[in-house]
DNA sequence: TAGTTACGATATATGGA
DNA sequence: CCATATATCGTAA
């Protein structure tokens, strides 16, 4: 045994209750071995109301010198199991009142205590194990580490959810192999597949290779809630050990929210799920289909491409009894598909940044509250005060969103954008909206005042300072080029707002939601009173943004002019009206960030009345006009290709001034000829089970019930008889189109949102006899 | 293993003629 | 038959 110090980067945490009370298993990375940190003799830790008669016989409790928000002092409850706290916070959850803090796990407590969020520095004494070092109730600080994790690509191929087991494939960043479970095939020569037989052969030799190699991250498409779900649901059918953690520790699938999420903890092994990284990223994409994404983002394609899955899992069978090594290749390919898309769009390195910054596992989907958790209570304590439970505010008042002004409808030229950066963490910054700040305000002599009777303090914050420093970290990582990091700061800091007015986080409260949503609308509505009074005119706005008409008679270098005086003005305006009325210094900044040469601002259908939320423009984006849509049916998945395809056109036409009508006439044209029928489907999601759609039958409701495997995503077409499935390609045998349907609701609604203001109709347009008289 | 509200369009359900 | 209310989805920010 050797004392050791250390780096290393928090892969895996778990907790369990001893007979010598509460034991911590954490997984660690580190440029030389795995280290598996055991912290012994823990007590799981909440409070309670010092004025509270309750006994508790299961806890040592003890007065403290810590208070609740409300200022009343609290004692300390100490247990030496986490179940016996369990068992009191399900006893006591009729009313929350009781209990501080009750939630907060001991692995995180722990981590929190100590300012770790995932990378550490370690000194102990190490054994030495095999393949990685043991180290027993080291000393952790924080440090700030860089991993590079060792990851693998894991995909299976089954006969069906439940079925066969036919092959695994993984690739790293140096190897791929196949193991099928199958008798060997003599003209094979491949090396990279092993013939393994039989299902359970298969998944032992699988086992034996993934820890031989020792990944820290295991990556695939759906991984947990298909692949590692198969395969743990094989073990137990077959009756052997789902062996894939560090130091061949078990790994087990956890079901929550009724079996809809599925949490793989493999001892040591993160697992990444290639979409729920994407989503986490906030990558948007109309289909998370392996698929789609591999041609989004690689330009490529599975080599089994097959509209409906069973044609997929029949072409899969196909290969698996006829021509393995097919299904070898193509159970390869996804492995390398996914391992690119992490490459592509720098998933590890986000998911480490984000695990860095706000504490949360790396695996962890969502997790906001947690992360506010994370980063708030230890700085609470060090002031002397504990957060509350989950819960124990009820009956709140409701508080608003951002503002959305009433537009003013038209076909422009030359319409700016400027928008605040980060609103709502700029208004946290400057207003010092907080909810520590919140309890002390009241108390101090000259508040700020913020929002339904909100007072908060000039002199104590924390969320405040925590936004500071998260933003200066930010612009440090642009100009160090880390997108990753950069994206990770700015998905948290966002995500502030949004916690605070959750009754799911601990710090919830009205007061400081509206105290950041209402001073933004004081915010928003201000700018638009002084650009007016610059002599331009508003015609829109939504929450941080002004949309500013210049009209017709200015030039693109005017009104760049225009548009970085206007910013210039009016952050010079913000700094000195927060310093004046408030004095406080003004983090608000307007950015003059978009000249729309051409704009649309269409009316509700139907009327003249202006819409919000949807428009069109064009910006010259270095000297080539780059069209965008916010709101309108050309970024709405749930309108048909057809009419996105034809606003498009419509749209690029009117805005260079060419000639449109024809287009009109000869898209309708090609719609009744039938050339356009691979247009004309629908898809929409069913956002719950199919059965419980009884209030009424949408469309996509008629046409899932039609279907024998309807999924969640459902595409139809509107037939003579309604609305039809549509399975791939439209079959010859399937009920006429209702092309009338087609010209009318989308078609249409389309045109006349724009034609409104040439003073023509699609109806005017499309009729062929002329209305002389 | 709990981030938010605001908004528009559509089809369908409802209720009175 | 028509006018109005409601359910549903997807989106902006």
């Amino acid at each position: 045994m050797a004392i050791i110090e250390t780096d290393g980067f928090l892969l895996t945490r778990q907790w369990s209750d001893t007979s010598s009370g509460i034991q911590l298993n954490f997984w660690f990375y580190s440029t030389h071995t795995p280290i598996h940190v055991v912290i012994t003799g823990q007590q799981a830790i909440c409070f309670i109301r010092q004025n509270s008669p309750l006994k508790i016989a299961s806890a040592q409790r003890k007065p403290l010198k810590l208070k609740a928000l409300d200022h009343h002092t609290v004692d300390g409850l100490y247990f030496s199991q986490q179940k016996d706290l369990n068992q009191l916070r399900e006893h006591l959850s009729h009313d929350k009142q009781h209990l501080l803090e009750s939630e907060i796990k001991p692995t995180e407590r722990y981590l929190m205590e100590r300012f770790v969020t995932a990378g550490v520095q370690i000194k102990g004494e190490a054994i030495d194990k095999r393949g990685y070092v043991e180290i027993h109730n080291p000393k952790i600080k924080p440090a700030d580490i860089n991993p590079t994790l060792r990851w693998l690509s894991l995909d299976i191929e089954t006969e069906d959810l439940r079925g066969k087991l036919y092959s695994i494939a993984v690739t790293t960043a140096s190897s791929e192999q196949v193991f099928m479970a199958k008798a060997p095939l003599e003209q094979s020569r491949r090396n990279d597949i092993q013939w393994c037989t039989t299902q359970k052969n298969t998944l032992q030799t699988c086992f034996e290779w993934i820890n031989q190699y020792d990944p820290d991250v295991l990556i695939g498409w759906n991984i947990t809630a298909f692949d590692l779900d198969f395969i743990a649901w094989k073990c137990r059918q077959l009756g052997i050990a789902f062996n894939l953690g560090r130091g061949q520790q078990k790994a087990t699938l956890l079901k929550v929210n009724n079996d809809q999420m599925v949490i793989a903890r493999i001892p040591g092994r993160v697992v990444l799920d290639g979409i729920q990284c994407l989503r986490s990223a906030f990558w948007s994409f109309e289909s998370f289909a392996l698929d789609d994404i591999a041609n989004a983002l690689l330009n490529k394609r599975k080599l089994i491409q097959k509209s409906s899955p069973e044609a997929k899992l029949a072409a899969i069978r196909d290969q698996y009894y006829n021509d393995p090594v097919a299904l070898a290749d193509y159970n390869l390919e996804d492995c390398r598909l996914v391992a690119e898309i992490f490459e592509k769009a720098d998933l590890f390195n986000f998911s480490i940044q984000r695990s860095q910054i706000t504490g949360l596992a790396m695996d962890r989907v969502g997790g906001s509250s947690a992360a506010f958790d994370h980063l708030y209570l230890p700085t609470l304590h060090r002031h002397g005060y504990v957060a509350s439970d989950i819960g124990s505010q009820q009956n709140q008042k409701e508080s608003p969103g951002g503002f959305v002004m009433d537009s003013l409808p038209g076909l422009y030229n030359n319409v700016l954008v400027l928008d605040f950066k980060s609103l709502y963490p700029s208004i946290i910054r400057t207003f010092k909206i907080d909810p520590l700040g919140l309890a002390l305000g009241e108390r101090e002599a000259k508040p700020i005042e913020g929002f339904l009777g909100a007072k908060f303090s000039r002199h104590t914050y924390l969320l405040p300072t925590l936004v500071t420093q998260l933003w200066e970290q930010r612009d440090q990582a642009k100009q160090d080029n880390n997108q990753p990091l950069s994206q990770a700061i700015k998905v948290i800091m966002n995500s502030f707002y949004g916690v605070l007015g959750s009754s799911g986080c601990r710090f919830f409260d009205p007061q400081l939601a509206s105290s950041i949503t209402m001073r933004g609308h004081e915010i928003i509505q201000q700018t638009k009173v002084l650009i007016e009074k610059q002599g331009y005119q508003v015609i829109y706005g939504d929450t941080d943004s002004v949309f500013v008409w210049l009209g017709n008679e200015v030039n693109e270098v005017q009104c760049e002019s225009i548009g970085k005086s206007l910013q210039q003005v009016l952050n010079q305006w913000w700094d000195n009206h927060c310093k004046s009325e408030f004095n406080l210094q003004s983090h608000l900044e307007i950015e003059f960030e978009t000249h729309y040469l051409r704009f649309l601002m269409p009316t509700l259908r139907g009327t003249n009345e202006g819409s919000k939320k949807r428009y069109a423009g064009m910006v010259n984006k270095k000297g080539k006009p780059v069209m965008v849509y916010k709101g309108l049916e050309t970024v709405r998945s749930d309108w048909t290709p057809l009419a996105r395809q034809f606003q498009q056109g419509l749209y690029e036409r009117i805005f260079h001034n060419q000639p449109y009508e024809d287009y009109i006439k000869e898209t309708e044209k090609q719609l009744l000829s039938g050339k356009l029928d691979d247009l004309l489907y629908y898809t929409k999601r069913l956002r719950r089970p199919l059965e419980s759609y009884t209030k009424s039958q949408p469309p996509q409701v008629k046409a899932a019930r039609k279907m024998n495997n309807p999924g969640r995503k459902i595409t139809y077409f509107i037939s003579l008889n309604g609305a039809e499935p549509r399975y791939g390609a439209l079959e010859p045998s399937s009920t006429p189109i209702d092309y009338q349907h087609y010209i009318d609701k989308q078609l249409a609604p389309v045109a006349d949102s724009i034609l409104y203001f040439l003073d023509s109709t699609y109806e005017q347009i499309t009729q062929r006899q002329l209305n002389i008289f």
